[in-house]
DNA sequence: GACATTATGACTGCATACAAAATTGCAACC
DNA sequence: GGTTGCAATTTTGTATGCAGTCATAATGTC
């Protein structure tokens, strides 16, 4: 898993240098939102090392960006745990995504142009065809893709980097919460509504739908937590 | 400079360990709002790690942390670079403030404890006191200080986070605001309003002036931004 | 048998060493 | 005059070593 993402060539785009930090902070985020890593799971420097095949530098310090996202808690002495979510947690996360993608919501049906609403739109489509595979993986991702992508329809940096510091450490209920068999149709249902108030550049009628989506999403997951 | 801070005493409390590379990230974020270190600069490990008498390990990860936070970037075989704001940034940055501090107003009168509201008004007095012996840097700190715990009364704490996230990324530009001939009169003023509707529990009315006091901060510092 | 104490092992935090890449300076060339 | 190629130096990225700290198991005492 993890292969089949969505990577554009880039042809003729700026040349990317990765460094191993940054690969390794990828791949710490992909074990965190899959379980491999547990919550409340301290992180093993020589164990991981091993395992990923680096040494213990370049995890380390992909570590300490993980832990300025507020993905890892860092504890003196004691290394990296991986930070565990309440149900309070949940809901105040929650709160605050309502916020930002109500904001963000408005913002997209007032300065997006047709085009990034064309492809958020061929986005959807694209994973509502996945849902009609019954792949869940694939929507998964996708359904974060939309997410993110009406988001970034906002032309709003700060607000593109909010939003997904928060998903990311709501990442891991959602990606089990995606196993399990709440009601698919549902979302699916309303993320149909998100497009079509989205097409109408009704933010408004975005914003609250957005709203909504969360809430029941929040309901969808909730006994999966602890407490 | 940096020094008087509000720390207490915590004679009863919990003991606390703390790691160098914990305060490293202190005190870069210090330098960088100050202005030691400007923004568009690059880090320069071994000449940071001389200054502060460290080895290059702590600082680095020290830098990965603020990286995280979004404080500074980091580009591959360049090291770190403080994080520009545009104007554009800045306004982005302002327009989620205001959907975080205007849903930290209306939770926050309704679930602050009046113990908690009464604290909070104790601050606002504190910070009036410096703000009648003109002793800005004081006054700067009490600021932040103020709108920082309106946003802990909300008992929210991912909101918290995301607060403080983009507050630390604008501290540099507020700093060398506070430090100008701009309408401090007017900001304290608004001040006033914020706390009464704070008391007054009226958390619409609160919200409101938030956001007011957030757009004239954007006109005070304005012209301080490149573009 | 339960509890306090000590000893052992594992792990993290920090420092340092080495390798690779980039910046700088300079000279040659078009 | 400006650009290009190259070398020296600086700087970053990664690996490794060592000391301090924490967790756990073993030991001894009541």
């Amino acid at each position: 898993m993890g292969a089949a993402d969505l990577e554009e060539p880039q042809a003729g785009g700026r040349i990317v240098r990765r460094s191993l930090q940054e690969d390794v902070a990828v791949r710490l985020r992909d074990m965190i939102t899959q379980g491999v890593i547990p919550a409340g799971a301290r992180i093993n420097e020589v164990a991981l090392c091993a395992q990923l095949g680096v040494s213990r530098s370049p995890l380390r310090e992909a570590v300490r960006v993980l832990a300025g996202e507020g993905l890892v808690e860092l504890v003196p002495a004691r290394g990296a745990v991986v930070r565990r979510l309440t149900m309070k947690d949940m809901a105040d996360n929650l709160a605050v995504l309502k916020a930002l993608e109500g904001l963000a919501g408005r913002l997209a049906c007032e300065v997006a142009t047709d085009a990034a609403i064309a492809a958020v739109v061929a986005l959807h489509r694209e994973m509502m065809d996945r849902y009609a595979a019954r792949d869940r993986l694939a929507y998964f991702k996708l359904n974060q893709a939309v997410h993110t992508a009406i988001v970034a329809l906002s032309d709003n940096a700060a607000l593109v980097r909010a939003h997904e510091a928060i998903q990311s450490r709501m990442r891991h209920i959602r990606f089990i919460g995606n196993a399990g068999p709440e009601n698919w149709a549902g979302a699916v249902a309303e993320h149909e509504t998100m497009i079509a108030a989205l097409q109408a550049r009704d933010g408004e009628a975005l914003a609250a739908v957005l709203g909504q989506h969360l809430d029941r999403t929040f309901e969808r997951v909730k006994g999966l937590l602890p407490r």
